[in-house]
RNA sequence: GGGCAGGUAGCGAAGUGGUUAAACGCAUCAGACUGUAAAUCUGACGGCAUACGCCUUCGGAGGUUCGAAUCCUUCCCUGCCCA
């Protein structure tokens, strides 16, 4: 019932930046097969931030394959420490969550995961179960089982240490809350990104001192954020989310530079191996423009998370607005009250967010960047305009529909 | 507990009594050029005001001063060294 070792093999090992170690995964596989038993493969997720984005889609895609291979696939909502928070490193602002919180983050988290995940073989788990149920000896007793040196290990660890910034005490623990995580279900293997690399191997320690059998890890590589330099991450805001609506999608995904192409392709689309090598070599002799390459991973992106039919029409869209300069068919709307209101374009532009004060509005006409119907708007004391209805136009792709009530 | 060094706008980083709303870099935004790419160029980048200008900001609070990010007091936070 399972294929052969080295058929999954070679899926699993496609796209993946580490498995440690290797062998064990082979005897895994082979007891697997043997008992005709499914591996049991963990991935850790953080609820505090629920919209999930491509960054997230490449170890879900890898979680995925081994679904197809016949394994269970297990997701461990992270929520309790979601409630506990996070203040320290790069999040400084990261909000502690209530319980409810962690459960409707978790719940939207699920149904993402499950645009990638095949909705049979999933089981979803919080790791509340088990860690807050944990006493305060209890966790001493996991704490003695690692050392500060060893913690230390740890790369960004490392480095803060020696720039001096600080570290907290809890930090120490999150990582062995996790490997607490794969005890707790005992997991055969545990996926994460490349950054998880130190707390998946944390998992294989604690597993052994708790009389388990090590798993085996599998890291992915981190997707690279539409910006080009920093990984994808909604802090960044270099993210292209799988719940958005397919025009953004596409627009983000024509806006990302050329030399992010094949990576995406790679890490990101469902587009086959076989076919992979053909974009490499066109987008490494130029005999395509590069754009057109471009313009079929934002349509592969769009397949995926809406449809071909919806990657068509954002295509479409797309030309229209940038090429032909025309307005697009579905934009937001904004019905002025008729009472009194705002009666400045600025005034208007600040209400409907188009602008976060009447500054940056006002400086927005001064530069040009705002017009009404096409026409571009140059005095700053405009009033809002009198017809019943017109498009107002901010930057190049900001548009709003506004009535008259 | 003691000593030392720090906390400046989204980030990094100047500024140590008076054109300092605060240099510079990055990021961001707008415009030009493009393929809504990259590179480049121009401009903006606390708030209010058409504008003269006004108001709020340099960890928090209080004080000195005609005037403070800059001096004093106190509190909070961070790092390093010693215990």
């Amino acid at each position: 019932m399972f294929p052969s070792i080295q058929e999954q093999m070679d899926l699993i090992k496609r796209g993946a930046s580490e498995i440690i170690p290797e062998e064990d995964l082979v005897k895994k596989l082979e007891r697997s097969i043997k008992t005709n038993t499914p591996l049991r493969v963990k991935l850790g997720c953080d609820p505090s931030r629920p919209d999930l984005h491509l960054g997230h889609s490449v170890v879900l895609r890898k979680l995925r394959q081994f679904q197809d291979l016949g394994h269970q696939a297990i997701l461990i909502i992270g929520d309790f420490t979601g409630m506990i928070g996070d203040p320290s490193g790069r999040n400084k602002t990261r909000p502690s969550l209530t319980l409810e919180e962690t459960r409707e983050f978790g719940q939207s988290y699920f149904e993402q995961a499950t645009k990638i995940l095949s909705s049979d073989r999933v089981r979803m788990q919080y790791n509340s179960e088990w860690l807050g149920a944990m006493s305060f000896a209890d966790v001493i007793k996991l704490a003695s089982k690692y050392t500060v040196a060893r913690m230390l290990e740890r790369d960004d660890f490392t480095l803060r240490y020696k720039a001096g910034e600080p570290i907290s005490m809890h930090e120490f623990l999150y990582p062995l809350a996790q490997g607490m995580d794969s005890v707790a279900i005992k997991s055969d293997i545990e996926l994460g990104g490349s950054d998880q690399k130190f707390n998946l191997l944390v998992g294989r320690d604690l597993q052994r001192e708790y009389g388990q059998e090590p798993q085996v890890i599998l890291t992915t590589p981190l997707l690279v954020g539409t910006d080009g330099v920093e990984k994808m991450s909604k802090s960044y805001d270099n993210y292209i989310g799988i719940n958005e609506p397919a025009t953004e999608i596409y627009g983000k995904t024509l806006r990302i530079p050329d030399n992010l192409i094949y990576e995406y392709f790679e890490l990101a689309s469902d587009v086959p191996n076989a076919e992979l090598a053909g974009i490499k070599k066109q987008l490494e002799d130029s005999s395509v423009n590069p754009r057109d390459v471009k313009r079929r991973l934002a349509r592969t992106f769009v397949t995926m998370y809406h449809s071909a039919a919806a990657a068509r029409e954002a295509e479409a869209q797309f030309g229209k607005i940038f090429i032909d300069k025309e307005i697009p068919e579905n934009i937001e709307e904004y019905v002025i009250p008729n009472c009194a209101g705002e009666t400045s374009l600025v005034g208007l532009m600040m209400v409907t967010k188009l602008a976060s004060s009447k500054s940056e509005a006002r400086r927005l006409i001064e530069q040009g960047g705002v017009s009404v119907d096409g026409e571009r708007v140059g005095d700053l004391n405009a009033p809002v305009p009198t017809a019943k209805q017109f498009i107002l136009k901010v930057g190049k792709r900001r548009f709003l529909k506004v009535f008259h009530a």
